[in-house]
DNA sequence: CTGCAAATCAACATAAACCAACATATCCTT
DNA sequence: AAGGATATGTTGGTTTATGTTGATTTGCAG
């Protein structure tokens, strides 16, 4: 292993996991901590990481924000699911993805397709996508919120009523048995409707901390979705909404 | 088996796996580790893979691109003038950043800035200064360019439209005494004027080696502009000019 | 504040990879 | 078949990456 790949390697552990040992990263690639540490210097010259005391950390910027700390919980889960959503993605689809940690996963699980067409309101998500030549990226909306970088003003749904696609990849806070998809803010809502009536297939990608729980505002019927893609199946009253309404259920291990 | 099929299966395995040591190649190939590097020369010439220091790497797609090249060069050039476009800003102005790889410095120089008003056509501008959560950033456009991740459509004219701001940073292809600040697209030059025509104050930030040039289109004259800032003074006809037109140039010295 | 342990850094040694130059083999043309 | 051009192998010296050792710094408990 040269020290390039091992570079990309360290870069990648951090941002996973937001920190990690001089000691764990030479564990890992099977070499000495001096090693990890001279490969390391580059990538603090660029940036991309912070040295402190006894570890290798990513820059404050990004940890600062709630959203990224959002991005940092449950990675696994969300790592998992967005890997199984980007396989249901074929190359060439149209498809709209709405902002969210989890949805920020599932646009890291579909840089390496080829020609996609995607409209999303969240400028993350359209940076991750946009510079694969081969894609069709649109930005939805004009105004910015400071959380996740992302619009849901009028601009916003007027541009996603433009399209129609073939998926609409949601994300949500809450998934209730009675209320179905649930998330926090009202505008939110209104955003995630256009999303489902503009694609011919909607998937709602949520980990399992959000089974059975409530938000503030439904966004719509388990019969308005057609795939709950997931790191676990749910389970009881949920899991039975879901079968009555024709939701698909999809897992890492299914 | 002849060079040009080694050339081949070099590229098909780099391809597959990523990255591939000399000697591995050696061994597979039954040839000297030497021809194996004389056989990667054209590969690296033609851009199709990368040498580093133990391996022959895939290029990694993001770096290779224009934009991310651009922004590599001339690099402490662009630092230090986005530096000293940044004292100009003071808390509280709204601005309008022009995509490019010079802004992208200016909007890194911003960062800690606070209450701006940001308007942006680059998606990564935006996700750069929005983030604060005293900021108030606003995407101009939707359809993204593979490029630069940025907008140049109907919809970015229009949102820079609705708004009238202190200061337009913009940047620059060349700038010539005679054919003022000149850009290599028209759809660029566009939106250029349109920024200068809802700002009190244009600011153009370009590095030195953009001096004394000229691209296709010209987007306006000195006249219309009324702060240089760029890494070096420039001399001669230019500075003529631009002193003629009571253009204030600002560098690092200065 | 002091002392200790862990982490870091600096300097050197070694091995691996690299490059340049020359020697040899192979191919192609006439 | 001869001769030139090209490709490959070989050799030796140069650079780079990594490991090792010991000195220095840092964080923290008492």
């Amino acid at each position: 292993m040269h020290a390039t790949k091992r570079e990309t390697e360290i870069l990648n552990t951090v941002r996973l996991k937001g920190s990690v040992t001089t000691m764990e990263l030479a564990e890992m690639l099977g070499v000495t901590d001096q090693t990890i540490r001279r490969n390391v210097i580059p990538l603090v010259e660029r940036g991309l990481v912070k040295k402190v005391h006894g570890a290798i950390v990513a820059p404050d910027r990004l940890l600062e924000a709630p959203f990224h700390r959002r991005m940092l919980e449950n990675q696994d889960a969300k790592q998992n699911l967005a890997t199984v959503v980007a396989a249901t993605i074929a190359d060439g689809d149209s498809i709209m993805l709405d902002a969210g940690s989890t949805t920020s996963y599932v646009a890291q699980a579909l840089v390496d397709k080829k020609n996609l067409t995607v409209i999303t309101n969240s400028a993350q998500i359209a940076s991750t996508l946009a510079p694969n030549p081969t894609n069709k990226v649109y930005f939805a909306g004009s105004e910015l919120r400071s959380d996740d970088s992302a619009a849901f003003d009028a601009q916003a749904l007027k541009t996603f009523n433009q399209f129609d696609v073939q998926y609409a990849i949601l994300s949500a806070t809450a998934l209730h048995a009675q209320r179905g998809i649930m998330v926090q803010k009202a505008h939110e809502a209104e955003l995630s409707r256009m999303l489902i009536s503009r694609a011919s297939h909607v998937i709602v990608a949520a980990d399992s901390t959000k089974f059975d729980r409530k938000s503030l505002i439904s966004v719509c019927e388990f019969s308005d979705i057609q795939t709950l893609v997931s790191n676990e199946a749910p389970i009881g009253e949920l899991a039975e909404a879901l079968e009555t309404n024709n939701v698909f259920v999809s897992t890492p291990n299914t």
